[in-house]
DNA sequence: TAATTTTATCGTATATTTACGATGAACGAT
DNA sequence: ATCGTTCATCGTAAATATACGATAAAATTA
């Protein structure tokens, strides 16, 4: 391909798609469920939950970031990670615009 | 990468995912909300509402099979796709249950 | 039967994602 | 100042996704 198309869409449908994109990956999916179960959100303890190297979980813990689903914030040498409920909100209502928008409920 | 990691993952997560990826391009958020307005639904019209070429919704077409949100029917030459508001809804249950799990809101 | 219409699939090119080891940057502790 | 800890980023390899033209398959029509 040239180039991607993505860009021809309307907003809504591109920021929906993006969301869910985020979404799409099970590590990405279980670090959601382990932030809120978690006291601690440093990375090292997100490592030994999964079965995946540092690198890739930053990898993973970068595009959550990048949707404002979770956010860091540095603790000393560390970095704890926590989820972002305001945009976790968002992107549940925006979810549910489309279901709704498309008549399955 | 040797091999994907994904199948260490739990069903749950893996199958959420999943759904999750089926949705994640704007031409296929876009392809849902048409196949919901339109009492036609034959592919033709659909490649006349979007941006790409025909090999192209195809495709778009396929994935968002292979999770089950849509199905086609054979009518005569044309295939009629529809949405499976049964599938739907339970994809829709999934993503609640993540937001919910998640605790934001 | 031949031509037309409709859609899926094949082949291919490029872009993006996933994964990891290695390295670097930032901080606290010795 | 040096060392260990913690995490992001770089470089890289392999897998997957995106896009399209060309072609094949299946049904209707002439």
């Amino acid at each position: 391909m040239a180039f991607s198309k993505k860009e021809e869409f309307t907003q809504e449908d591109i920021w929906l798609a993006d969301v869910a994109k985020a979404l799409s990956h099970p590590a990405r999916i279980r670090i959601l469920k382990i932030l809120n179960d978690l006291d601690s959100c440093m990375v090292g303890s997100l490592v030994d939950k999964l079965p995946l190297a540092q690198a890739t979980v930053s990898q993973h813990l970068k595009e959550l970031k990048r949707v404002g689903l979770i956010e860091g914030e540095i603790d000393g040498p560390k970095i704890c990670y926590c989820i972002n409920a305001k945009n976790l909100l968002r992107a549940k209502t925006a979810l549910d615009k489309l279901f709704s928008k498309i008549g399955c409920c």
